[in-house]
DNA sequence: TATTGTTATACTCTATAACTATA
DNA sequence: TATAGTTATAGAGTATAACAATA
């Protein structure tokens, strides 16, 4: 959506930032900048790879996560805390994953307030055309070198467990 | 959203990426899976500090561009570029801020093609009380130490250049 | 009473295409 | 012809509140 910019817009603001009296903050400001800035470039190359298969990311996570499941099932309102999302979010992307075919409503055996969802043969088919598609396309040429690649995650795993995401 | 897990699921995906044949690239989707989930968790901050303000955060993105512009303006093309987002949504975005008067619209002295947005008085003072309290409770509290601050600022900066952000 | 899930509704942001006005 | 911006329209995800069914 246009050419690059001659400098760095987020080390530009960082030095604002000091300049305009809030040298405290200005590098974890730039360095937040940078992680939604980074989000939206993985997130466009991510949508350009699953768009040719009729599917957005949000549910392609529903059929990721289906994937996992060991039973092959599970109920809405785990893959509401999984997801991270909103149960009337799940509501709405299993809404349209079963209206094209790829997953499927069933009871629990034992509570009546539970929605199992469930992944067909078709649904299946896609999450492995669709991961392989990802592996190739995006996580196998993302540009970050092995060692950035585990600092990430320790940095990112200090900080999500820190934001109370996982104990 | 619900309680900590028990577990990484970060952790858990990488793992069983790598017994279902993509060892090859479960770190860098582990990673990328992070960068997502660490966006999400600041977004949801930042979008609680700016909601009594009547702020989503695309728009006072806008409110602070502007509000480092030298001259006070900014041609809506140029918004357009630095926030790297579509014309249509800066239009929408000015169209509301416009409404709710913390910018106002005005002609280009030399190119009649091109519209002008200002901050207003209203909005000068909107954006400093929101970066005060975006600084005080996100930025100043990120959760990230002053190693890792940097470690990240060079790698997302690494990546943001590969990806053709700036030269 | 509490929990699960759905429905209705509304509000973001985003995108495409068609259009006007100006260069 | 090309550029800047708007409009109309559509689609995505998300959220709140009210509700039904079940525990």
């Amino acid at each position: 959506m246009g050419a690059p910019l001659p400098r760095d817009p987020i080390a530009d603001a960082r030095r604002n930032w000091e300049l305009h009296g809030w040298g405290e903050v200005a590098a974890p400001m730039a360095a937040i900048t940078a992680i939604m800035r980074t989000q939206q470039i993985l997130m466009a190359r991510i949508e350009d790879v699953l768009k040719p298969l009729g599917l957005t990311f949000s549910r392609y996570e529903m059929l990721a996560l289906l994937s996992f499941a060991r039973t092959g099932a599970l109920p809405m309102s785990k893959a509401s805390a999984l997801l991270q999302v909103h149960p009337t979010s799940v509501t709405n992307a299993v809404d349209r994953l079963e209206t094209a075919g790829y997953v499927e409503r069933t009871r629990h055996p034992t509570d009546g307030r539970t929605t199992l969802i469930e992944l067909t043969a078709d649904g299946r088919a896609l999450t492995e055309k669709a991961t392989a598609a990802l592996n190739a396309e995006v996580f196998g040429r993302s540009g970050f070198t092995s060692v950035d690649v585990e600092d990430l995650l320790r940095i990112l795993s200090d900080f999500r467990r820190q934001a109370g995401d996982f104990a």
